[in-house]
RNA sequence: GUCCCCAUCGUCUAGUCUGGCCUAGGACACCACCCUUUCAAGGUGGCGACACGGGUUCGAAUCCCGUUGGGGACGCCA
């Protein structure tokens, strides 16, 4: 048999990193057995979904390269499939409806809780003859087993058994005849010929109801497997307080795809002491079976781990891309500057991401507003001046800005005034960026380029000048 | 409240099924040192855990029970 995996997000929301890993678990699965991957939209609720979401969960997917084989499938183009199934189990008395109010339910749950007890739909309506009440739209419930239990394997946490006496009578068709959640998700599954359910643990419950309608619908069950939901570093359901947890707002602030995933497939699953995976190797090596029953807390920390990893091996030209993007968003031209390609093979070495990259280029486009006081009070002393007008002659004389000929000159400079290598390059370095800490001294005079170079040493001369002026 | 699940360094985890090879390994973060024109990167070292209490056993991180802690589920949401 072949395998067949889904991911089934409601469009009510972000593609989340807690859906990703799910989608990403289900992905790796089916490309693993050679089987496919379904994208399923559950978009029943009304209320709740909107395009904007689905628009969001699409892009995050895309992002992320993890590509459907089939779909995305609508749950509401497929209405009279779920229509169908409700009659027929009607027509069977495996489900009957129910006219009990919401007000009804309430009070009859509040009651429960009251005495303590779990609530549950008591079934009142299961057994009710007579003519209907009018002006009321009933819901359809399931008739669920009254005794007995379902068991089943769950391929991550292993045998599972659930009394039916813990389990209720589920609506499956709303007033308005929109299939629930429980419902549309059987047929569906049934129908698309899933193998695997892959889905985070929050569903365990929905498990033995499922399966419970899948005995009644008549139909061989597909095999289950609940993987650990993911946390906040505080050990809390991770939430918008923890920081991003949309996927495209990692895109946005400057982590590369490959990253996320690395970190999301390491979360909850492990081989040996390895830690960077390639695309091509999750799917070689991972296994659902071997995922941990144990929630695990997102880290921040990890993932810029991960992320400066990928970008130092990224290509250039494609990092140069990307960060033309973030430029864009931070509202810097670059055009007439340095290069996005020479940037990112500048700057990849000493950034976590992308935005941080771009933060630490500024100054290749934009003139620094004012100087750091601590690196003047540091470099841009008294004794800084004779360097820096040695450098500006030998750096205005220079034919070639490369930087071959720019460290020569930087260097002879600090051989012809006896002086270190960092004597002569740190009054410059703060010259050029306003800042102590740069790229090489050469590669940051690239960066910024002849004229602006030539300028903004003069400007440090005179503010050398202007303070020992003052001193 | 009821039901389900989980439990190794701060975090992600190896080891747990098939007790001894574990004076518990790796990674992130943190600290120190080295390298160094700055910042990084890199190198070396350090800090740091079997939640607790009972059993079983010659022997337990590994098996059993309890406690505690955490997560989840109890909708005409998914």
């Amino acid at each position: 048999m072949n395998v067949r995996t889904r991911f089934a997000p409601s469009p009510t929301g972000l593609l989340h990193v807690g859906g990703a890993r799910t989608a990403l678990f289900c992905w790796l699965f089916a490309r693993r057995r050679g089987g496919a991957f379904v994208l399923r939209i559950e978009d029943t609720d009304r209320e709740r979904s909107t395009q904007a979401s689905m628009d969001a969960i699409l892009d995050g997917l895309r992002w992320l390269g993890l590509d459907a084989d089939e779909g995305p499938f609508f749950q509401t183009d497929r209405l009279p499939l779920y229509r169908e199934h409700v009659e027929r189990l009607l027509h069977d008395g495996k489900a009957y409806r129910c006219y009990c109010s919401r007000e009804e339910l309430e009070a009859m749950r509040d009651a429960q809780r009251a005495r303590g007890e779990k609530p549950r739909y008591d079934g009142r309506c299961r057994h009710r003859t007579g003519p209907s009440p009018a002006g009321v739209d009933p819901v359809v419930r399931f008739r669920n087993p009254t005794e007995g239990q379902v068991v089943f394997e769950d391929l991550v946490r292993g045998p599972a058994a659930f009394d039916n006496r813990e389990l209720d009578d589920l609506v499956i068709a709303r007033g308005d005849g929109m299939p629930t959640y429980n419902f549309g998700a059987v047929v569906d599954d049934l129908d698309m010929g899933i193998t695997h359910v892959i889905r985070g643990d929050d569903h365990v419950m929905n498990t033995p109801r499922q399966l419970n309608l899948v005995a009644a619908l008549g139909a061989p069950p597909p095999r289950y497997a609940h993987v650990p939901m993911i946390l906040g570093p505080d050990g809390q359901r991770l939430s918008k307080r923890h920081g991003a947890v949309g996927v495209t707002r990692f895109r946005d602030d400057g982590y590369l795809p490959e990253a996320l995933l690395n970190h999301l497939v390491r979360l909850g699953w492990s081989h040996g002491d390895r830690e960077i995976f390639s695309r091509e190797e999750m799917i070689e090596l991972f296994d659902v079976a071997d995922v941990n029953r144990a929630p695990a807390s997102f880290d921040y920390d990890k993932l810029g781990w991960l992320n400066q990893h990928y970008v130092r091996q990224a290509d250039p030209e494609r990092l140069g891309a990307l960060l033309a993007g973030q430029f864009e968003r931070m509202g810097i031209d670059m055009s007439g500057g340095a290069a996005p390609s020479l940037l990112a093979r500048v700057q990849r070495e000493r950034a976590r991401t992308l935005a941080e990259m771009a933060e630490k280029s500024r100054f290749a486009f934009e003139e620094y507003v004012e100087f750091d006081e601590r690196a003047v009070k540091k470099h841009l002393r008294p004794a800084a001046l004779e360097p820096l007008e040695a450098t500006r002659a030998r750096l205005h004389a220079l034919a070639d800005w490369e930087p071959a000929a720019l460290h020569a000159a930087v260097a002879e400079c600090a051989e012809a005034l006896s002086l270190n290598l960092g004597k002569v390059a740190q009054p410059l370095r703060v010259a050029l960026t306003g800042a102590a800490a740069s790229p090489a001294i050469e590669l940051t005079l690239q960066m910024v380029g002849r004229d602006a170079a030539l300028s903004r040493i003069d400007r440090a001369i005179a503010r050398v000048r202007e303070r020992s002026g003052q001193s």
